[in-house]
DNA sequence: CACACTTCGGAAAGCGCTCTCCGTTCCCCG
DNA sequence: CGGGGAACGGAGAGCGCTTTCCGAAGTGTG
């Protein structure tokens, strides 16, 4: 295919007539090098067309450039069609492009990992401790998952983005999901909401748990002792299911949490199909603030959840930790906002 | 931080009582070893916890099990907003989601990398020159970008999702677009629409350009030798705006035609705002049938283009070729389908 | 003018792994 | 029982790069 070698830094260093390790110098810039044979080696470099191969850097330098996305993989293997779901979800590329804005600056590179199995987190650990990878960003886990713990004890970098289940010693950012949760329930009650249900996403979830407790802490200062609750699994379809069984189970409710947007849309259709006008009948608030929001009709009232910035906060909080290998581990809590549109 | 140096080969080798070679022989399950050493091998893999060092693995195997997606950078850079915009747009997530399925089961990493500038291009290829990754997956490209020519001549395998600016033997997977536009054309003609606009995507770009002859041909065919055309860049904001230009320019416009779903929510909402029902004063057809297309209000009538199931054709091509070098540039083409829903 | 001290380039030792050689061992057949 | 061949393990040469260690040269001072 390719007849021909491509150029290593043994050819630059030829041509420029010096040794490897000056040519190398050079390149990284390291050390002070006679500025004449500064550029004499640029030119070879330009000359032969060289690109340092990576690989072989990283092999030495034990630093790859790299960074891990981390998603879990038992929460998008349940059923495989929920794979493409997940990817597809707003959630998954509003961190990615948060992320971006802030690793293209600093021209690392973002690799995709999906992590289900022990071995897998093995593997994942050993990767890094390797330096094949520099760090890991960490989607939202179960709250069962041993990796947080996993990641501390290798002295990995690495950050999570939605709270450890249990307490550990990692960075990490996330949103005052309670206080988000009390959001909704306040505006569902000041509205004049009698009967509240609430459609939540996976308790095993830290995010999904913690939307469920805020959500009933305020309702019960409300004298709401107890509410109706279903789960789904964020996905618009099981918003459906899930308001269509509250429906069943309590057919007079006049107010609806929802734990993130696609699901409330699913809730939405349902209703509707249900004879329920949107917000007469029944208001609806949902979580996030994603583009779906706004798409919905009527346009979703929702809890905003500045996903874009904590992922971005997420990978500088990992930039300065790789660069400070001393950095205590912190955790940035971002404040929701509820945001009021048609729905409720 | 960690007082501990990982385990390496020689360690296992140690451990085992063997050689490096055959320590590695059994891990990568190469040549006839002696049935007792592999469980010996593997036994002291445990008792060590090696995990394999990927880096150095693929600086002499020069196969790294990972393959790059490559964005345009130019595409989203234009301005930073547009940035977390693409990444957010289902486009990007069921493009994932679909390479992900296929690349999953195979074991290969995905890595994602923003191409802009020459600099990056040169690099992009050097890096696959060197095996710091096995293959690249490009996303819709201008149609005046460089790059795949440049793959092809360093005959590295690649994989397009939207065909090539210009012709060049590289393999491709792409939807029959202006087919797909020629349904939407038919299908408002058949409504009994007689002003006929249509918001456009980029034309720099060849799935915009596609879509636009398409629908231009056919428009033709129905007697109507030019139609009003607005161009946008895919974003629900650009959607909203182009159908206002629209609207000014051609007040009595009762049929439209949107580029992609995601503008065409836009282009509703405009409508809507402007006094217009949909489908009732102005019927509107979408494209590609992304899950917007469904949250809409009506339920958007659109082009179905199954991104999910391009993507892991083009996965599966890439990984044909990297079994088989010889293998010859193929192109995939898939039919679109026209969904209709309520608002055509 | 000699001496200590700084600056700079080169030789060479790896980073951890794979894989080609090559020498042994073992088995089968004549 | 001896010879040919297959099967198998080990030694060692790299993959392309960084970086430590040195010696050689250059600089300034007593």
């Amino acid at each position: 295919m390719d007849a021909t070698r491509l150029p290593t830094l043994e050819d630059v260093a030829r041509a420029a007539g010096v040794s490897r390790a000056t040519a190398s110098r050079v390149i990284n810039g390291v050390r002070n090098v006679d500025p004449k044979l500064h550029s004499v080696v640029w030119d070879a470099v330009n000359a032969t067309g060289y690109v340092p191969n990576r690989l072989a850097r990283s092999l030495v330098t034990r630093r790859s450039g790299t960074i891990l996305l981390v998603v879990s993989d038992s929460e998008t293997h349940d059923d495989d069609p929920f794979l493409g779901r997940f990817f597809a979800d707003p959630y998954f590329g509003r961190v990615v492009g948060g992320l971006m804005r802030v690793l293209r600056e600093a021209g690392i590179q973002l690799a995709l990992q999906m992590v289900g199995t022990a071995g897998q987190r093995t593997r994942l650990v050993g990767d890094l401790r390797h330096g094949q990878a520099d760090g890991a960003v960490v989607l939202s886990l179960p709250a069962a998952d041993p990796l947080p713990g996993m990641l501390t004890e290798a002295g990995v970098p690495a950050v999570l983005i939605g709270r450890p289940g249990e307490p550990v010693p990692i960075n990490y950012v996330d949103l005052a999901n309670e206080t988000g949760a009390g959001l909704a329930a306040d505006h569902l009650v000041a509205r004049g909401a009698r009967t509240i249900g609430m459609i939540s996403g996976p308790p095993a979830v830290p995010a999904g748990a913690d939307r469920i407790a805020g959500f009933r802490r305020a309702m019960a200062r409300h004298g709401h002792g107890w509410v109706p609750l279903v789960s789904g699994n964020f996905t618009r379809e099981s918003g459906e299911a899930a308001a269509r069984e509250l429906l069943a189970r309590h057919p007079g409710i006049d107010g609806l949490f929802v734990a993130n947007d696609l699901m409330a849309l699913g809730a939405v259709i349902t209703l509707r199909a249900a004879g329920r006008r949107v917000p007469e009948d029944v208001a609806v608030v949902g979580f996030d603030d994603s583009s779906a929001a706004l798409a919905a009709d009527p346009p979703l009232t929702t809890v905003r959840q500045p996903l874009e910035d904590m992922a971005a906060e997420a990978a500088q909080l990992l930039l300065a930790r790789l660069e400070d290998a001393t950095m205590r581990p912190s955790s940035v809590i971002y404040e929701p906002a509820l945001i009021v549109r048609g729905s409720a």
